[in-house]
RNA sequence: GGGCUGCUAGCUCAACUGGCAGAGCAACGGACUCUUAAUCCGUAGGUUCGGAGUUCGAUUCUCCGGCAGCCCA
């Protein structure tokens, strides 16, 4: 490789050279592979084409008697996958191997195989990557198994898999070392191949609704379209500090003030904050634009949206989350943002329209608030601890204050707030959508109020982007967009109360201190 | 950021008030051609997360640190 000829750098922690592992089932397993290779046979060998799959062949055959299977005898299938276990009888023995579609029991017999082979066989170890052809045929307990006529070796394992029942369990190790995980349990296995298919589902979607599938920069000079704190780098060639983006939005508006009047854009989203069930620094979104089209039109293609994931996934708009039912039946619920905090969180009516009464009770409630704090801050984070925790049932929250919502169109009725909702299911946030701001004079003033907070101290709020509003004034057609947090979405769908169980490897401190 | 819990063999877990660190599975040797966590006989396997302290003696008690999970802010 071409890397190899670069210079190398000082060794930093992870390229110090690994001292080999000295471990005693190591050993055994290394020197099983010399015996492997005296016999003849490769370690690594890169020949081995299975032309059939575990999944077909059960899909196919799984219902199909013993007599008919005889009679195709003669019809030999080829498998490639690893061994998950091995019952040996000396001259016989059970073997079951895993592929990407599932397992299969297969039968070794002394009497069936070539004597290299079962030499062979006689050196394999769990974990070990094999290729086998052999009919099919059915055991007294009418187990589906291929008869191996033919053997090979396909990738030496030499490190031992845990143990066949209990399997893997710890959960550090399990994020950390997901490729055992996904080998171990597959129900993990499961859970991506269902975020796979609530990730095309929603392309899908938006495809045929004739939007553009766009990637926007992910390294960014102005990190803008959320309130959050960014990760900052630095490019050395130019010599710049860089963001990592904490959305994509400002983007995708350009694009649609381009042209492109329907966008979207499904991708990572990094924001410097604490982990937790909910929460992991990078995350993915999905973020949609349609020109002509108003927060409210966004309602009901959200209920739709949701809706085919749900038939997708579950195959019903009901299922349970956490032995709960989740109902995605439209209408949602819908509620005004002060309503509910009247309603629902009990707030005194006196304390909407008071930024010191509300910083108070926010206070009050664990909040965090500097000087300069306004009212729509306070009473969100009133919000946040009264009145989501008790969403449940899908619900749009509509009614934004103003002033925590930048980048959304002003209602035409009541300035102090904005033509958004947030939708919430089983208590968390799940997606934010408006009718967005396409007044550039209002949108340089937001800005100017969003600088005014940052230069107060508040590392969340967003910044300045001139280009942005620049943009503005060639005109964004009336446009309405949405983001959706995906990763949450999939907790919903895979029944998990973490996220981290929904991202393939979630951010951990190294290990070894 | 705070609280609680955990970290012991490759994996899953024991070890009483502080007293020789153990089991099952996996592995190794042997028997076994229809098993399903195969069975039977035998063998080997440890920096008890790291460091310090108390003690005749620490997996166990104390302190500092690391990592993880859960709860709270």
């Amino acid at each position: 490789m071409a890397a190899d000829k670069q210079k190398k750098a000082k060794p930093s922690a992870g390229e110090q050279p690994q001292p080999v592992d000295e471990n005693v089932l190591i050993k055994q397993r290394r020197q099983k592979a010399e015996q492997i290779q005296e016999l003849g046979f490769r370690l690594f060998p890169n020949n081995f084409r299975p032309r059939d799959t575990i999944g077909e062949l059960v899909h196919t055959y799984g219902q199909v008697d013993s007599a008919r299977l005889e009679a195709l005898e003669y019809q030999k299938f080829s498998l490639a996958g690893r061994i998950m276990a091995i019952r040996s009888f000396g001259k016989a023995a059970f073997l079951k191997i895993t592929d990407r579609t599932g397992s299969l029991q297969l039968h070794v017999q002394r009497d069936v195989l070539p004597p290299e082979q079962f030499k062979l066989f006689k050196k394999l170890d769990v974990g070990d990557l094999i290729g086998v052809v052999g009919p099919l045929f059915r055991t007294r307990t009418r187990e589906l198994t291929l008869r191996v006529e033919n053997l090979s070796l396909v990738t030496k394992s030499i490190r031992p898999l845990p143990e066949k029942f209990h399997g893997l369990t710890d959960v550090e190790q399990r994020y950390r070392q997901r490729y055992l995980d996904l080998i171990m349990n597959d129900q993990v296995r499961s859970i991506f191949h269902t975020r796979s298919t609530i990730v095309a589902t929603l392309r899908k979607y938006l495809i045929d609704r004739d939007f553009l599938e766009v990637e926007t920069p992910m390294m960014q000079v102005i990190p803008g379209g959320a309130t959050a704190r960014p990760f900052e780098t630095h490019h050395n060639a130019l010599n710049m500090k860089l963001y990592l983006r904490v959305a994509p939005e400002l983007y995708l508006k350009r694009l649609v003030v381009g042209g492109l009047d329907r966008v979207f854009e499904l991708n990572r989203n990094f924001r410097n904050e604490g982990v937790s069930v909910q929460h992991n620094p990078e995350f993915t979104m999905m973020e949609f634009y349609q020109a002509y089209a108003s927060y409210e039109d966004l309602i009901t293609v959200t209920e739709e949206m949701f809706g085919q994931v749900a038939m997708a996934v579950k195959g019903s708009l009901k299922f349970e989350y956490q032995g709960r039912e989740m109902d995605f039946t439209p209408p949602w619920q819908s509620i005004d943002f002060r309503s509910s905090l009247l309603e629902i969180g009990g707030v005194p009516p006196e304390v909407l329209f008071d930024r010191e009464k509300a910083l108070n009770m926010s206070a009050e409630l664990g909040g965090v608030h500097r000087r300069g704090d306004t009212l729509g801050k306070a009473l969100a984070k009133i919000f946040d601890v009264k009145v989501e925790s008790t969403l449940w049932q899908p619900t749009f929250v509509t009614g934004f204050p103003r002033d925590i919502s930048p980048l959304s169109r002003t209602n035409d009725l009541d300035p102090d707030i904005v033509d958004r909702f947030e939708f919430f299911m089983a208590c968390r946030e799940m997606g934010n959508g408006f009718s967005e701001l396409n007044d550039p004079d209002d949108q340089r003033e937001r800005f100017n109020e969003q600088a005014a907070q940052r230069a107060a101290g508040d590392d969340e709020a967003q910044f300045m982007d001139g280009d942005y509003v620049r943009a503005l004034e060639y005109g964004m057609p009336p446009t309405a967009g949405e983001g959706v947090g995906i990763d949450r979405l999939v907790m919903l769908m895979t029944d998990q109360p973490s996220i981290r169980e929904v991202i393939l490897f979630p951010l951990l401190r190294p290990e070894q201190g």
